[in-house]
RNA sequence: GGAGAAAUACCCAAGUUGGCUGAAGGGGCUCCCCUGCUAAGGGAGUAGGCGGCUCAUGGCCGCGCGAGGGUUCGAAUCCCUCUUUCUCCGCCA
């Protein structure tokens, strides 16, 4: 959510950094009209509760002193119908105001670079070698149906398509790197280890930014009140939703294991096979609460703590700067880690990080206080996956495959599969 | 899932025959006085927050006693709904 003061104050230049964006944000001209008598109702309304206030006070007075009061009741019960009207009209300009508020995106950091669409990423740095290989390197999906460690079939069978079953070392190797990553982030990044709900309700869902705008593409349960989380950013960053933190223990840090659902309402027909793009996937997730003036420091940090699991795995990649146009709704910068998958030959998304600023802090309330007596400030939330597990297994077998058809075990990850070497 | 109890400020806690209680009292904390130091003692302060107005920046006003509604001229106090916590029972990994 925006800040109604700074909107009020810097309209056309806020609207002009929104369109950088390319989303339809018509309904930003209506805000000045909805601000506008928002206030002068609000200001009327108040006036007339004033009045109550000092008369109800004046009738028991008269009441105690056995005098007459009935003139004054009398006046009260008109004043009553008035504030009745005003605060419904009141409340309506409110609710009109608040969805137009919610549905409005994060402002672009004057760093994102200019442009429509993924096209105008800019590539900002990339780490490893691209593996040359002396065979036609098979695409994860037919590795992973050859070593039997993937089921599509049973879990169309069993669910629906676009979902999968590991099993055997494939189950085991998800596990491995959950642990894998959760160990290096905690132990080495100094993260705090987080094992949320999966389920949250709405308001935590408007909090982070999914809702009220993509209804579609979230998961909710049926007859309860509960939305299946498409990251663990949503419960994450939701724990401090309300609250008050102490400016001395910034940055807060956690890092969150989650399964992640996403309806992907808009994806028909891309990714269908493989493990790219499923209902249902692993994902370590790490999430930053942070002082305003540090955020983009912050964003630098986390999104080298996620580069850091890529080079543990000793896997090719690149860190794209995100466009305006590719930025999304909430985030005000953002940086994708691409990781290289060989039988596609091209780098795909296994991370995005991103810096929020205090668009998702306003929506849940988190606030933070520099100094004990302080006014109270929005802190500033940053996440980025570390990393998306499924597609960190797709980039593993891609990656690590052998002419036999096995697939070598990256050293980091042996410990965690019982000392193998292979996956076959 | 069933039955019961509770929710008031940093903490504990009074207040439920509706009106000088926006909230007693205690603890804690801050400042001051006193005592050579410490302890003890005395005094003062301690509702944050959100929103609006005004800007002399210091004020004024509205909301606010778990949340949301309702009754009333007036609600911490009466009514309804919800949430959370605790106890007991049931069920379950």
């Amino acid at each position: 959510m925006l800040d109604v003061k700074l909107l009020r104050t810097h309209f056309e230049e806020i609207r002009k950094r929104l369109e950088t964006k390319g989303e339809d944000i018509s309904d930003l001209d209506r805000f000045p009209e909805l601000d506008q008598k928002r206030r002068q109702l609000l200001q009327e309304v108040e006036e007339l509760k004033n009045r109550r206030n000092v008369v109800s006070q004046e009738v028991g007075r008269r009441k105690r002193n056995q005098e007459d009061a009935s003139q004054l009741v009398e006046e009260m019960r008109q004043v009553n119908e008035q504030i009745k009207k005003l605060d419904e009209a009141l409340r309506q300009c409110e609710a009109e105001l608040n969805a137009l508020l919610l549905r409005l995106p994060n402002i672009p950091h004057p760093s994102v670079p200019l442009g429509d669409s993924e096209e105008d990423n800019q590539v900002i740095r990339s780490w490893g070698e691209v593996p040359h290989f002396s065979f036609e390197p098979k695409p994860h999906w037919q590795l992973a149906e050859e070593l039997d460690i993937l089921d599509w079939e049973a879990a169309g069978r069993v669910t629906g398509t676009r979902f999968v079953f590991s099993k055997g070392l494939g189950a085991r190797l998800e596990r491995a790197l959950i642990n894998f990553m959760l160990d290096v982030h905690v132990d080495e990044h100094g993260y705090q280890e987080m094992w949320p709900p999966f389920l949250v309700h709405r308001h935590s869902m408007i909090g982070t930014g999914q809702l009220p705008k993509f209804e579609e593409d979230a998961f909710k349960v049926e007859g309860e009140p509960y939305y299946l989380i498409p990251t663990a950013e949503v419960p994450v960053t939701n724990y401090f939703r309300d609250q008050i933190l102490d400016g001395s223990q910034l940055p807060i840090t956690f890092a969150a294991y989650s399964a992640c659902f996403r309806s992907e309402a808009g994806a028909a027909g891309r990714d269908t096979r493989g493990l790219i793009r499923l209902h249902q996937f692993n994902k370590v997730e790490l999430v930053r609460f942070v002082k305003p003036e540090e955020s983009y420091e912050q964003l630098e940090i986390l999104t080298q703590q996620a580069e850091k699991i890529l080079q543990l795995l000793n896997l090719p990649y690149r860190v794209t700067a995100i466009c305006t146009g590719d930025l999304g709704f909430a985030a005000a910068k953002k940086y994708d880690l691409e990781v290289w998958l060989p039988a596609a030959n091209t780098y795909r998304e296994i991370s995005s990080c991103s810096n929020f600023e205090d668009f998702q802090a306003r929506r849940a309330n988190i606030r933070f206080r520099r100094e004990p007596k302080a006014k109270p400030e929005y802190v500033h939330t940053l996440n980025g996956s570390g990393l998306a597990i499924g597609r960190t297994v797709a980039a593993i077998l891609e990656n690590y495959q052998e002419p036999d058809g096995r697939v070598r075990i990256p050293e980091v990850l042996q410990p965690y599969l019982g000392g193998r070497l292979y996956l076959e």
